[in-house]
DNA sequence: TTGTGGATGTCGCCG
DNA sequence: CGGCGACGTCCACAA
C-alpha cells in the first residue's frame, strides 16, 4: 500500500498471526483512505478500534475526557481534561492539551503501548453518589505505555471518548532543512576568508581532551585557530564551550596563548561578549546560508 | 459547556460575528461529544470543518497526505507523506509523521493559521499526465501558518485528505509535577546538612554579575559557598555554568578563594568531575524527591 | 522584547 | 548503552 488513496481498513494490514483474534471494526465504525474511526464510541469500541491500530502499525489517536499518570524520571499527575492521545507504531505516545506546542505528557519511540478496559477509576476523592453523570460505573478506555532504561510509565485513563482513530500513515518524505550549523560550516570551509584573510581550515570535528571542535585551523600567522559554530545569536554557555576547548587544546599542545579562540554565530549578547573578552577569546559575526 | 459530554457540534460556540458565513457542518459529517468529523472529505468539505474549528477555538485535526514547506528561522522542505496535522486553538501548529516523538514540522502558539482551497500544487516536477491517480487537478487544502518576530511560516497542502476533525475541547487541568531542579532546591533547603555539615543556605537565585546563583549560602567556617543544582547527570556545561558564578562573584566580593562552588546533582560524568577538580570545584551526589 | 537557564527536554553521532 | 552537543529546540521567568 503506497498511495494511500485506496479504502483499507486499518489494523489488517499486516496478518502476521502474532495477535490471536484481533477484533472485528466496531459497529459505527467509518472507513475511508486508511483511516477508522468512531465517534463517540462505547469504551469497548474503543478499544477495539486501539488494539486494531497497535496490531496493524497504524497512527493511532484518541480525544476524549482523560486523566494522565506518569512515573519515571520524574513523577506527574494531571486531573481530568479533554486532551488528544496519539500512539504512533514507533512506540512513541504524546497527550497533548488545547495549549501548547509541546505535549503535557510523553513517552519516547521504542515504548510498549497496550489499551485496556477498566473500571471506573474511582481513585481520587470522587463522588461516589451517582450525580456524576453517565461515564461513572461504566468500563474505561486505559492506554499505558512503558519503557525500560529508565523505567518510565503512562497511564491514560479515559472517562470519556469523544473519538478513536486509526490511520495507516506511510511516510517516504525525507525532510531537507537548511540554516543549520552544518551548513555554517560548509559555508566557513567554502569561503574561510569569513571569518578572517587568510584563515585555513586544517580539520572539523578535531578531537580535544575536552571533546571535538567545530573547525581546527589556523590564521596568516601560522597560529592555531579554533572556531566554534553557532547557528543563532549565542549566549554565555556557547563561551564557556569555546573556553573549554580552548584551554584543553592549550594543554594538549604544551605552548600557551598559541591558540585562539573565536565563536561564530550571527550575533552575541551584551554578558557573553564580556566573557569573550575577560579570556581573551574572539568573535566573528556570520550565519548560516538559509537557502 | 464544562462536562464535554454533550453533542454540541464544534464551531457554533461562540458566535461572535467577527468571521461572517461561517460555514454549515458539511455532508458526511459525524458528530458527538464535541467533535465534529469527517472521513474521507471533498476539499470542500475538509476545509468546512476547518473554518468551523478554527472559528470556534476547537482543536483541529487533519489527517492526509501532505508536503510541507516550512520558511523562517531555518527552511526545510517535506515530500508527499501520510501525516497527522493538529492546530491548536492558541495558534500552534504541529506535523507528525509515523515516527518519533517530535513533529516534523511544527509553528510555536500564537500563529495565525489560515485554511484554503487552491488549485492543484503542479510544482515540483510533477508529471503532468493524468496518470497520476485521482487526487490531481482537484482543488486542494491548504493550511497556511503564519507567526512575526521571528517571521516564519509553515504551509501544508494535502493531495489527499483522509479525516479531518475539530474537537471542542475544555481542558482545566494542572499538571502536578515532581522530581524537577525545584524539588531540589526545597530539599536542600529543608535539610540543608544534606549538602554537609555546617551548610547554611542564606539566599535563593542570589544575583552575580554572570547570572543568578541556584542556592547561596555559607559552610560551618563562615565561608561564602555557592550551590549549582541540577535534577539529573551533569556534564561538562553544567561545570562551566558553576565556574562562571565562582568567578563572578569573587570579583564581585573582592576576596579571591573565599568562594566555593559545589555541583550537586545525582551523578557527574568523568570529563566534568576531571574539570570541576581543575577548577577546584567540588561535587556532592543528591537527587530531587520523586514524590 | 530580549536574556538566561531548565527540561521527564529529544535526537543523532560516536566511542 | 553512556557521553556529548545541536536543535527552527520549547518554555517560564526576570529585566
Amino acid at each position: 500500500m503506497t498511495d494511500g488513496t485506496g479504502d483499507e481498513e486499518p489494523g489488517g494490514g499486516d496478518t502476521d498471526g502474532d495477535e490471536e483474534s484481533l477484533p472485528p471494526a466496531p459497529e459505527g465504525a467509518v472507513t475511508g483512505r486508511g483511516v477508522e474511526t468512531v465517534v463517540a464510541p462505547t469504551a469497548g469500541a474503543a478499544l477495539a478500534v486501539c488494539e486494531r491500530a497497535l496490531a496493524g502499525d497504524a497512527l493511532l489517536t484518541v480525544s476524549g475526557r482523560c486523566s494522565v499518570e506518569y512515573e519515571g524520571r520524574a513523577s506527574s499527575s494531571l486531573g481530568p481534561g479533554d486532551r488528544l492521545l496519539v500512539c504512533k507504531p514507533d512506540g512513541s505516545v504524546l497527550v497533548h492539551t488545547d495549549e501548547g506546542q509541546q505535549p503535557v505528557n510523553w513517552q519516547p519511540p521504542g515504548c510498549t503501548v497496550e489499551p485496556a478496559l477498566v473500571e471506573s477509576a474511582g481513585e481520587a476523592g470522587d463522588t461516589d453518589d451517582e450525580a456524576a453523570g453517565d461515564v461513572d460505573r461504566e468500563p474505561r478506555l486505559r492506554v499505558r505505555s512503558e519503557r525500560t532504561t529508565p523505567a518510565e510509565e503512562l497511564v491514560v485513563e479515559f472517562a470519556s471518548v469523544a473519538q478513536v482513530s486509526a490511520y495507516d500513515a506511510v511516510d517516504p518524505g525525507e525532510l531537507a532543512l537548511t540554516g543549520t550549523e552544518e551548513d555554517l560550516r560548509e559555508r566557513i570551509l567554502a569561503e574561510p576568508e569569513l571569518v578572517e584573510p587568510g584563515f585555513t581550515p586544517l580539520a572539523t570535528e578535531r578531537g580535544t581532551p575536552a571533546g571535538a571542535v567545530d573547525i581546527y585551523g589556523e590564521d596568516a600567522d601560522g597560529r592555531t585557530v579554533i572556531l566554534e559554530l553557532k547557528r543563532r545569536r549565542v549566549g554565555p554557555d556557547a563561551v564557556g564551550q569555546l573556553s573549554r576547548y580552548v584551554d584543553a587544546l592549550r594543554r594538549d599542545l604544551h605552548e600557551d596563548a598559541a591558540v585562539r579562540g573565536v565563536l561564530v554565530a550571527p550575533s552575541v549578547t551584551d554578558r557573553a561578549r564580556r566573557l569573550l573578552a575577560e579570556q581573551g577569546l574572539e568573535f566573528v559575526a556570520l550565519e548560516p546560508p538559509n537557502t
